[in-house]
RNA sequence: UCCCCUUUAGCUCAGUUGGUUAGAGCAACGGACUGUUAAUCCGUGUGUCCUAGGUUCAAGUCCUAGAAGGGGAGCCA
C-alpha cells in the first residue's frame, strides 16, 4: 500500500477510505480508553491526529511509542470528532519503525530555545519552526530561479575554486594539498606554490561576479547562485562564513535598470512566498509575536510577519543618492543631538549600521536604495560618475538587516579601469582576462549581489542567520 | 578582532552580605481519568554549579586565566 502524505491527507475529503501514514511522533496523549498521537511527515506544518483504540491496538506496543519515534500508520481516514482538525487517522496496525528512547531524546513537547537547537542541528529538523523555515527557504530558491528564467537569464555555475587573489571582497581560505607540517620550499625558503595541486595559490570563492561579468559579455544576462566562502572573523547575526548568493550580471543594463531589476527580484520573491507558503509564513508570524512578548513595545517588530511583507510588496523603494543621505543624515535630530555613536561630519565618510538603520527605520520607513557613492569607499570595478567623485554603486538597505543588495554598473571603459586598479593596488597581470572583455567588444553592463540568507531572514522575521540555514559555518563551528 | 552580558537538573531559570543535606517550572517516569489538542489531576527521580588555577576555616557565590553561547560594533552579502 502506497504512503499517504500528511498535507494531502489533511486536505482529503475521503473519509472512509484506508489511507497509510508514514512521520515522526510529536506528541502523545493517552487516556484510559484512547490514545492521540500527532504524527508529522515534514511535508506540512500541521500534524495528522492518530487515534488509538486500546480495542485494536496492543498496550505494549504503545508504551514503546515516544515523542520523537517513527511509525507508518494503516487505518481508517475518519471525521474528526475533536475539534482541532477536519480528519484524523483511526489506527488499524502500527509499526514502529525506530524508538526514541525518552531519556536521551533531546527534543521534548515544548518550547526549545533557538541556541539549544543549534547546537542539536542534527534534529532540529524535526521541530515546526526549523522545517518551516526550510521549506520557506526551497520556495525562495524555486522563486528566484523562476523569476530569471522567465526573464530570460541564463544560470552560470562559477568556479568554487579561484586562484584570484584580486576580488577584495574579504578574507579567504586556502585550498591545498600540500603537507602543512613540511610543504616544499623555494630556494628562498618560501613556500613553493607552484608545487601545489593546481601550481598556484587557491582559495575558495568570495564571490562570481567577475567570472559572471565574463558570461554575460557573451550570454547577455546571467545569474550565479552559489555557495561564497569569507574567512572573515565575523561574529554577529548577520555573518556567516559559508553562505549562498544570488549574482545576477547583465549586459547594456545601466545603474537604473539594475536598480529596477533588483526590485522586482525581492518583490516577485516576496509575492512568490505570500502565495505558496502560507501555512508556514502564518507559523512563523505566530512564532515571532510570542518571542517579542516580553520586550518593551519599541524593541518589537512594528508589523506583523505577513504585513510586513505585503508592505515591502506594495511600497516603491525608496532611491537616493549617497549625498542625498548625507544631507538627511547631517540635518537629522539625532545628528544634531549626538545621538550617533559615529556623527556624521564630512562628505565622503562610510554609513555605519546605525546610520543605515536610521534610513530605513527612521527617516524612510521602508527600503532605501542608495546609489551614486564616493568612489574611495567602494569597488576598483564601479562606473565612474562624470563628477570624478562618485561611482554607480546602488546599496539596497532592509529594515532591520541592513545590507541585502550591494551591486553597481560596472566599469566597461579599459582605460578607466586600469587607472581605477593601479589607484586601488589590484594587480593586474593576474586577471587579464577580466580585462579583455573591455579590450574586445565592450559594452556597459551591471549587476548585483543578494545574500540569500539575508532574504531569508527578512522573510522569515527570524534574527540570527545560523537559524536559516541548515548547518551554519562560522568562526570555532563546523560541527554538522 | 573589540566592548558588554551569560554559563547551576534533559530544557528554561532562581540561588541573599561566602556558611551545613543546591531549588522552582516544564519535560521524563508511575498512577488516575470516556475524545485529547504543548490534555488535566496526583505522585517520583534528577546535579563535573563551564574548565583550570587562586584567596579563605569554608566558594555555586570572591579573584585570575581560558572556553563556549548571546547582544552590539567592525568587516561585509
Amino acid at each position: 500500500m502506497k504512503r499517504n502524505r500528511i498535507k494531502e491527507l489533511l486536505k482529503s475529503d475521503a473519509t472512509g477510505s484506508e489511507v497509510r501514514v508514514m512521520g515522526w511522533v510529536r506528541t502523545k496523549r493517552q487516556s484510559k480508553n484512547v490514545a492521540f498521537i500527532a504524527l508529522n511527515d515534514g511535508s506540512t506544518i500541521n500534524n495528522v491526529q492518530i487515534v488509538v483504540d486500546f480495542a485494536k491496538i496492543q498496550e505494549d506496543l504503545l508504551q514503546k511509542i515516544h515523542t520523537g519515534a517513527s511509525l507508518s500508520v494503516t487505518g481508517e481516514l475518519i471525521e474528526s470528532q475533536g475539534s482541532g482538525q477536519k480528519v484524523e487517522v483511526l489506527a488499524k496496525e502500527i509499526i514502529i519503525l525506530g524508538e526514541a528512547d525518552p531519556d536521551e531524546y533531546p527534543l521534548q513537547p515544548k518550547r526549545h530555545s533557538l541556541e539549544f537547537l543549534r547546537e542539536i542541528a542534527h534534529l532540529r529538523f524535526r521541530t515546526n519552526t526549523f522545517s518551516a523555515i526550510n521549506r520557506i527557504r526551497h520556495q525562495m530558491i524555486f522563486a528566484i530561479h523562476r523569476f530569471f528564467t522567465e526573464k530570460g537569464f541564463v544560470n552560470i555555475h562559477t568556479p568554487i575554486i579561484t586562484a584570484s587573489d584580486a576580488e577584495g571582497a574579504g578574507e579567504m581560505f586556502r585550498v591545498t594539498t600540500l603537507d602543512p607540517k613540511n610543504p616544499p620550499l623555494t630556494e628562498t625558503g618560501e613556500v613553493d606554490w607552484k608545487a601545489d595541486f593546481f601550481g598556484r595559490k587557491t582559495n575558495l570563492t568570495v564571490s562570481g561576479q567577475l567570472e559572471g561579468e565574463l558570461a554575460a559579455m557573451g550570454l547577455g544576462e546571467i545569474y550565479t547562485f552559489g555557495p561564497t566562502f569569507r574567512a572573515e572573523n565575523s561574529n554577529t547575526s548577520r555573518h556567516l562564513a559559508e553562505f549562498w548568493m544570488i549574482e545576477p550580471e547583465m549586459a547594456f543594463y545601466d545603474i537604473h535598470d539594475n536598480m529596477d531589476l533588483a526590485e522586482e527580484m525581492l518583490k516577485y520573491v516576496i509575492r512568490y512566498i505570500l502565495e505558496n507558503a502560507d501555512d508556514d509564513l502564518s507559523f512563523l508570524s505566530q512564532r515571532l509575536i510570542f518571542e517579542e512578548k516580553g520586550l518593551p513595545q519599541d524593541k518589537r517588530s512594528p508589523f506583523e510577519l505577513k504585513e510586513k511583507l505585503r508592505f515591502v510588496l506594495e511600497n516603491d523603494f525608496a532611491r537616493i543618492t549617497y549625498t542625498e543621505a548625507f544631507d538627511i543624515l547631517r540635518n537629522s535630530k539625532m545628528n544634531k543631538k549626538k545621538r550617533f555613536q559615529f556623527p556624521v561630519q564630512e562628505w565622503g565618510f562610510d554609513m555605519q549600521s546605525e546610520h543605515e538603520r536610521y534610513l530605513v527605520e527612521k527617516h524612510f520607513k521602508k527600503p532605501v536604495i542608495v546609489t551614486d557613492y564616493p568612489k574611495d569607499i567602494k569597488s576598483f570595478y564601479m562606473k565612474l560618475n562624470e563628477d570624478g567623485k562618485t561611482v554607480r554603486a546602488m546599496d539596497i538597505l532592509f529594515p532591520q538587516i541592513g545590507e541585502i543588495v550591494g551591486g553597481s554598473q560596472r566599469e566597461e571603459n579599459l582605460e578607466l579601469l586600469i587607472r581605477r586598479m593601479d589607484e586601488m593596488g589590484v594587480p593586474k597581470e593576474e586577471m587579464w582576462w577580466y580585462l579583455d572583455t573591455r579590450k574586445f567588444g565592450s559594452v556597459p553592463h551591471s549587476g548585483f549581489g543578494l545574500g540569500f540568507e539575508r532574504l531569508m531572514l527578512f522573510v522569515t522575521g527570524m534574527k540570527n542567520i545560523r537559524d536559516v540555514i541548515a548547518f551554519p559555518r562560522t568562526p570555532k563551528n563546523a560541527e554538522f
